[in-house]
DNA sequence: CTGCACTGTGTGGTCTGACCACAGTAGCAG
DNA sequence: CTGCTACTGTGGTCAGACCACACAGTGCAG
């Protein structure tokens, strides 16, 4: 009970404090290579295997990317793929029982509706947002030779860019996250299709719907349209059609 | 180019998969105790340093809580704290740049827009929110005593408590990250206010606007005053008016 | 002089063994 | 029965060793 001020941070705090530390300070930029394991443990005075379990966070959270050898290329280098880190995340709480997939829905439901809405608002201006790539996915959608799986994940990349078309990172790594965390529910789902045929040919007329109504410059009717998408797919691939996220 | 179906894991992500494929099949669940990281390195074969570079990811996604010494709380202990690990990433994304700010505030903007309408939403059905833990952090705002970042403390912890309220944890635990992310930013925002009395006053004037438009079930009105509050605090501390979210 | 094989060097990746602080527990002394 | 003392097992940390890898230089063969 004593006022312990300090609180004696673990080894790796240190490492992991000190990296972000100069990550704020500018002293490290994505881009720039870190110091060897080695010399990162002599300069903070703590030992290798302690820097090691901070790089290790700082790789699954998508902060750097460590390589072997020798060369530029060697080592652990600051890159930003906030995509990756978050997808951990969400795959993980949703394991372990810390996020119901129905809030994941919800929560996408939230973020891919005002993404229509915004990408059909920014078409009214001269920003207008490129969905090229989202239409060439949706070209590939409509190759009949497609199984259910490889359509899913077609349709995966489709929403995801969308939202990376708003221009907005955050959001498009948190849909890439909520996305990965119901990877499996979604794969199971298939299974509760009765007519697969039916409802491809249904999904590909939405996604279709929601790009015009986007291209309309139409917020409104973009917002509702993916909104229904989503929450119609979700109601019938979902096991407890009891809670459905409004 | 061979044909390498296996790809060769790294031992730490063997741990990990080991792990989340124990969660999937509900061997694992929250509460329960991992073995000990001897004892894991020694089932998988791994050495007790990749066990605990696999561990040490698990604690800061927030998947599970370490203690020292002996006895039933000792040991790893799986649990479910989604927002640490949130608040970890958005943080140390924000300092390694791959997430701009404004972007973090424009899904805070989305996020706490669509919680404010649901709960006025929920107000007017049977399943009345309970609001009465962020009314009480509205009282406490009241305070006049308080120092501006004291009073931001509050400020955090009530729109927290309203997505909590909603009752959807990845919101709230997205909430939750998305502020440790900018948290910076709002300290150093404080600088840029001209008079904190009158600023203080609006914003608890705000809240008191949002949370009566949710007591009367009037979900646009709720959307619209979060959306300005939140909108309005960012364009008076923004060192860049230039880039604010709609 | 050119080109290729070889060795050198430094990187991350891993394992092993050791020690520490800690907390509960069993056992002993009173 | 009470209270103290070792004991045991946990995570936390460190040091050292070895490996595979990839580049950089060297030196020989042509």
């Amino acid at each position: 009970m004593a006022a312990d001020t300090s609180a004696e941070p673990r080894a790796w705090e240190i490492v992991l404090e000190h990296i972000e530390r100069q990550l704020l300070s500018g002293e490290l930029a994505p881009g720039d290579r870190l110091p060897g394991e080695r010399a990162l443990a002599a300069e903070l005075g703590v030992g290798r295997s302690s820097v090691r379990e901070a790089l290790r966070v700082l790789e699954v959270l998508g902060l750097i990317r460590t390589h072997t050898g020798s060369g530029p290329s060697a080592g652990a280098i600051i890159i930003s793929t906030p995509g990756g880190g978050m997808s951990a995340l969400m795959r993980l709480q949703v394991a372990a029982s810390g996020f119901p997939v129905a809030d994941i829905v919800a929560t996408r439901l939230v973020l891919e509706a005002s993404v229509a809405g915004d990408l059909a608002a920014a078409s009214a201006t001269d920003h207008r947002p490129d969905l090229a790539g989202a239409e060439r996915l949706l070209d590939a959608m409509d190759d009949p030779g497609l199984t259910a799986p490889e359509f899913l994940a077609l349709d995966a990349a489709f929403h995801l860019a969308l939202a990376e078309a708003s221009g907005n990172q955050v959001i498009t790594a948190t849909m890439a996250g909520l996305r990965s965390g119901i990877e499996g529910y979604a794969l199971a789902g298939l299974a509760r299709i009765e007519d697969w045929h039916a409802t491809s040919a249904r999904l590909r007329s939405e996604h279709r719907a929601v790009v015009a109504a986007i291209r309309a410059a139409d917020a409104a009717a973009a917002r509702t349209r993916m909104h229904d998408h989503i929450s119609g797919y979700y109601a019938e691939t979902s096991p407890d059609p009891a809670r459905i996220p409004a």
